[in-house]
DNA sequence: TAGTGGTCTAGACCACGTT
DNA sequence: ACGTGGTCTAGACCACTAT
């Protein structure tokens, strides 16, 4: 037969889609360049908004794309490597990574974390909010649960709540001996809270870091940090600077 | 004003879905479980099933679903946690743990693997495919990349290709002193041959752990590993059993 | 063969950022 | 005010699994 084999294996429209616009990326736009607008790369492509949107939403979540509502869709640098368990075994806040404390008050944890402490069901810990600032962008936001038997001497007089009183909570609970620490990685939606700090949209894809410390024989703080799963690549051990990427990548002018 | 505040902040129809849902999975719900279909839930809760899906696919990637195309959509157990880098610095195949090899042929790595090797543009190397199976499932495929110049007493004659020469590779590589090593883990989507390996759909989400091995200052090897994102909670150090999770989760009878 | 989730369409309107 | 991406609808057909 003189038919060539079309469709014979029906790879599905915007699987296709997305593999056409990755070879697009590489070759003919810089990174920071605005794509054309969604409609018009539907209109060229011969397919609909929706099935348009779900290849340039798998290239967002590959961190080949950034989309922004009301401004448009912008080719993505390649994703940066944050360092994630700086030298191993250290209280959070004792390094200068990139950490800033945001304010600290205390709460009832929810029930999973209320477990992981030990603590008893109703009783308020310390939770410090933190933000992770690399290269001038936040890609993290973390909450770090202490329980008040963890710093026991720190006084109430200091700072009732606010960044000093989180500095404060840090400050006390690097004055105890870590004995170890571990932690874990899964994917996750953003929160509300968390994707209005991390300038995503409710739900955004975010790689959940929970690092448990354990002081004592007990476990002394828990950590959840949530990184924009965007833009990052979480690195461990000693350089972050391994780049396993895509094609060739240019400038913006 | 007798009126109740409708909608004063208009959250997303497939947001407040989820977490109906979200509230439902944990209170009415057994693990394993089978929803009603997509059809069905869309009517109960009055929107299209289009949105319906958008708050599926949330809850999906948050490792709370699974849904299998014939099936249905079923209740998922919690996130099981695979320990990655066990005891720090070992080569791979070391360990008993859990990783198969599965088969080995000499290619030409991509560009971005080729330069973290530093070998030459064109010449080929080991691919040792491996898959890591725990609690009866399918959690990782891996890629692992060996310059010849790695394994130099490997005879060519042992197995030409196939399980045998995996480990014949793997065996040799052992033989060497490891320096260091370093991790990184990025989100991804799956490529249709892990997907295939995975029992996942094309482009399902993947958290992809990239190691390099260090030996004699130079990488030795590199291995690219994709995780099931769905259903793996990826730790680090000691004890993998930290529980963070929502609510009560109860059994399917 | 029946029922499920997966893909796709062609519209509409909304929220947001820029101008 | 305008243009962008985000949400939503009401259909249709397809691919897969189980019976």
């Amino acid at each position: 037969m003189g038919t060539t084999q079309l469709e014979s294996v029906p790879e599905p429209k915007y699987w296709h889609l997305k593999t056409v616009l990755s070879e697009a990326l590489d070759s003919e736009f810089a990174v920071g360049e605005i794509l054309p607008n969604e409609r018009e790369l539907a209109a060229r492509f011969g397919v609909a908004r929706a099935t348009l949107r779900q290849a340039l939403e798998q290239l967002e979540l590959e961190g080949r794309l950034q989309r922004r509502r009301g401004v448009g869709t912008t080719v993505a640098p390649p994703r940066m490597g944050v360092d994630v368990g700086t030298g191993g075994q250290v209280w959070p806040g004792t390094a200068d990574d990139g950490w800033q404390p945001v304010d600290c008050d205390l709460a009832q944890p929810p029930a999973a974390v209320a477990e992981a402490l030990e603590t008893g069901r109703d009783e308020p810990v310390h939770v410090v909010r933190r933000s992770r600032v690399t290269h001038g962008q936040t890609v993290a936001a973390e909450l770090l649960y202490v329980p008040q038997s963890s710093v026991p001497e720190l006084s109430a007089i200091d700072a009732p709540s606010g960044a000093a009183r989180a500095r404060a909570v840090l400050r006390e609970l690097q004055r105890r001996e870590l004995e170890s620490q571990d932690r874990s990685v899964e994917l996750g939606s953003a929160r509300a809270d968390d994707a209005k700090e991390l300038d995503r949209l409710p739900g955004a894809p975010v790689l959940v870091v929970t690092t448990r410390f354990v002081a004592e024989g007990r476990t002394a703080a828990l950590s959840v940090a949530t990184y924009r799963a965007d833009t990052c690549r979480l690195t461990f051990g000693a350089t972050g600077d391994v780049e396993i990427h895509h094609g060739p990548e240019r400038q913006a002018s």
